[in-house]
DNA sequence: AAATTAGTTTTATTATATGAAACACTGTTT
DNA sequence: AAACAGTGTTTCATATAATAAAACTAATTT
């Protein structure tokens, strides 16, 4: 008898199982996965073979151990083509990525935290590492303060719920101060987070809206601190709304009068 | 009983249902769903909320409808981070964007289609719409052939199984015809394909090669024939070969002497 | 306002996934 | 070499968990 609202059990062990695998240990064995997920050992084998006949985990014949499957990316294509923002934005990127040599990302809102949908690296050696489909939090990233500023005040209070975490020293962990910060991004029209998130890195982000005036998305530019500090964020601050301007206008976006 | 070897049926309706979403039709409600993969409209309503609660279909309130949701690109993130490949060759298919202007891919083998890891599109008006995660046939797309011509015998002929399918009339659809093609594409180092998978649309591609030599991937420059007739092909080759070598490196290939 | 269609929830039923145990396979240790 | 430990697969009886029918909402159309 499947509980009251919850969902079915198949698909949260499925899911379970998926989210064992990641960029630090790609490759794993049905015993690990078993350990982690606390599914039977004869269950965790017949599941993954399942997955396997889809798609959407491959199977190493040498090592006997599995890792994700690129029916995945087809799936996350179809996603990420219904976003549409992909296309619009890529030329701009590419841009901003030449004029600054830095990383550029496009994040999306998902729940309360924000979706690195599409990035450019930067050539540095130096470089955040902003993977595709990474879910970093709200409150301390600049892209996520861009989608926490122009949401509602009642879906804002909604996705900060106290104590914020501190990643770093310099986390605002304070939601009167964040608040305060959030009004200043949309004062300037672009939010700064300076090694709030993690120590040594920082980003400046703007607002992508569409043609209804949504602000549907945020870009950023990220870098190392020393790479990206008040004076040089300044300065990219221009580049940044421009291409940010180009974008919306390119989804339909037209600032009123 | 599960059948003989047969996967686990909720995996496989899961995986139908997943299925029914495409960048044609990216919303679609519970009847839709139903009618399309024979499942009960009960059995489909329960199995998209609990797909929902793990974020990989996301539902529109509005219209009650439902479409991929976001996790599933943090999936394919760990995917594609895995392959390891994008990070390397970002820099490289750039310079290949810019210096060509046409859209650029990376394609890898997945059963007997190739499929999108990474794509440039072209600042051009017509493009290629080289969607990620793409699934494309092998015969007829010029990475396709640069996966077919490097691998061995048996496992190429194991993929070709006749008829291919005419895609166009340009399509080679006769095995001999195409063995002697990939041969050709061996000895010149890189693979085109004119108006064979697509009227309009020519390609050429090299192979890329990991530490091991194995050639895991090909990239690609597309383009509208007309813009990537023989001459024209000649003259990118020379980069796109270049391009190629300087990915295989950067993955720890170097040619022997 | 009645009728049609879509979506959700409830409930009895049984088909389906399950775990224990046996088996197969590798690599390691004595 | 043989015994062992550790992992992965398969079999099989059992009962759990998914199922379909029907009842029930809610929205849309006639």
């Amino acid at each position: 008898m499947p509980k009251d609202n919850a969902a079915t059990q198949t698909v949260q062990r499925i899911a379970n199982i998926l989210r064992c695998f990641s960029a630090g240990e790609p490759e794993i064995g049905v015993m690990q996965i078993s350990r982690a997920t606390g599914l039977h050992k004869s269950t965790t084998s017949r599941l993954l073979s399942s997955l396997e006949a889809e798609g959407w985990v491959a199977k190493n014949p040498e090592t006997r151990k599995y890792r994700l499957g690129l029916e995945i990316v087809n799936l996350a294509g179809t996603v990420l083509e219904q976003i549409g923002l992909r296309q619009a934005a890529q030329m701009h990127l590419r841009e901003l990525a030449d004029l600054t040599q830095e990383t550029i990302n496009i994040a999306v809102l998902h729940g309360d935290e924000c979706i690195n949908i599409e990035s450019i690296k930067s050539p540095h050696a130096i470089q955040y590492a902003g993977q595709l489909g990474r879910r970093n939090p709200l409150h301390c990233t600049s892209t996520g303060k861009i989608l926490l500023a122009y949401m509602s005040a009642e879906q804002r209070q909604q996705r900060l719920t106290p104590p914020l975490r501190a990643f770093t020293p310099h986390t605002i962990t304070d939601l009167a101060e964040l608040e305060e910060n959030l009004m200043q991004a949309r004062a300037q029209g672009y939010a700064a987070a300076y090694d709030e998130f993690d120590e040594g890195l920082s980003a400046i982000a703007a607002p992508i809206r569409d043609f209804n005036e949504q602000v549907i998305a945020a870009v950023s530019i990220s870098g190392p601190s020393f790479r990206m500090g008040a004076e040089q964020s300044q300065l990219y601050a221009a580049h940044l709304l421009s291409a940010s301007r180009r974008i919306s206008n390119q989804l339909g976006y037209f600032a009123n009068p």
